[in-house]
DNA sequence: CTCGGACTTGGAGTGCACTCCAGGTCAAGG
DNA sequence: CCTTGACCTGGAGTGCACTCCAAGTCCGAG
């Protein structure tokens, strides 16, 4: 229940089995994955809540390295919540932007779609 | 004012001059762009007005083959409004489902940033 | 006539984020 | 004991979308 195979953590992340060695390897996670004694990795609920975190972060558009930086914050423990914040306001504001424009340039091809609809209204 | 360098029109798309010329390589474009008598591209208003259009689809994520597609269906006339509906309703569909999570996650960290504001609410 | 600067080309290079491969280990089932 | 399948590693490969380079052309200013 507290310890998955890489196999398990994949299906319940979204993630391949590549990837979270990959994000483990490029220093995304906040400490390696426990081992079995087999030597094959063991990830634990707090793996996976990490994990979803490093997801959301990059579902959002935040590049590796800059998750990379946080997770670094996050591992170094209290102390620089405040460092931590700022990252995150400052993605924030980066995803707001994007929504805005996403949001604005879909209306105008919504407006395109109209014409097209207009055109052939029977079709 | 209706021909214009490949550095004006650059200016006015907020594309680069290499992108323009990759756009154009890579049959974005509707048409070869017309040229001076020295050999430079001068680009026409509808040429600024496609271009837009294209902008606008890849700013929402749609990819160059996607594009390439589109493009090559205005090129080709008459008689396939249809199939451009299609690809934009569907292209139309992505976007939606991609601002939805997006959006979504946007919300997981924003309740993340709240616990962050909420621990340190003085500094 | 010479220079600087904007343009041209084909093709190579870059950065990002995976994605895969070869060769190996390990535990369980037949 | 042998095979199967899931896992391991370092390192190479992939796909996308640019981005840049070298070598050349063209034009206006001095």
């Amino acid at each position: 229940m507290t310890s998955l195979t890489i196999a398990e953590a994949a299906e319940r992340t979204g993630l391949t089995a590549h990837t979270l060695r990959y994000y483990e390897r490029d220093g995304l996670l906040l400490h390696a994955v426990e081992r079995a004694p087999s030597g094959h990795r063991r990830y634990t609920d707090d793996d996976l809540r990490w994990i979803e975190m490093v997801t959301r972060l990059r579902a959002t558009g935040m590049p590796i390295r800059d998750v990379r930086r946080y997770a670094a914050l996050v591992r170094d423990g209290d102390g620089n919540e405040s460092e931590r914040l700022a990252l995150l306001l400052a993605h924030r504001e980066v995803v707001e932007r994007q929504l805005a424009e996403v949001t604005s340039h879909l209306r105008a091809i919504d407006h395109k779609i109209a014409l097209y609809e207009n055109l052939a209204p029977a079709s």
